[in-house]
DNA sequence: CGCGTATATTCGTGGGTATGAATATAATTC
DNA sequence: GAATTATATTCATACCCACGAATATACGCG
């Protein structure tokens, strides 16, 4: 059992919560429970420009955690793996943890921000 | 309700996910579950410089997901919230469904990398 | 206080990342 | 096939990250 195998599924482990390390991309991981969605709908959501939507959801499809389905000229998205919001939704909670704990009263605005 | 704090939430949301998004830090992790360690038996474990092993310990202080607690000369490094391993947990699922999806044969290493 | 051990920090460098602007591709309609 | 709409890609730029080497700090001991 190799050890250039194992040090490989760690850096695949990696490169999937690197996909997640950014806000627009994390929006759109959440949009996307909604179900399928335009890249142009998106981009309107989150206010970006629609290449830098493109390039998101680039690494999103590059990371298998999407999948693109054509439509005409409109390209829908959909979340691939419900199990990325799951994800995102404990270390959210770690977040509201860690900020309960440093003092500070942001935990309202927890709730909301979804 | 300021759309600016949202945006800080999710902001913090992903650097949380970024302290995630390398594999050392990912193994250094794993490592804590084990219960409070030196800094040098974690560098050992990884096979990585001393230094090394400070500078992403210091990410990790930084995002809020370990504590360091000295002892004489030594310092242990605690995990603060289990639940960034559960998070972790789902996203190694994620990838083995992706993986087996993909057609590779894979999933037999990822019974064993942790 | 000087020495050794354990850890932290700084610094330089190479490589990666996010973004807007511009351009290219793809499908639909006329 | 030209015009239109929706999306993708390329490019340049500014910023961030991982690493080793060197240096600094902190503690314990004599």
């Amino acid at each position: 059992m190799k050890r250039a195998f194992v040090e490989e599924i760690h850096q695949l482990h990696a490169e999937l919560c690197q996909a997640l390390a950014d806000p627009k991309r994390i929006l759109m991981l959440y949009a996307l429970a909604d179900g399928p969605t335009p890249v142009g709908e998106l981009a309107d959501q989150l206010g970006i420009r629609q290449s830098n939507a493109s390039q998101h959801l680039a690494v999103l499809r590059d990371r298998g955690l999407v999948t693109a389905e054509r439509s005409g000229t409109t390209m829908f998205y959909r979340l691939r793996y419900p199990a990325v919001l799951q994800a995102l939704d404990l270390l959210r909670g770690v977040l509201k943890e860690r900020l309960q704990e440093a003092g500070g009263q942001a935990e309202c605005l927890m709730e909301i921000a979804r």
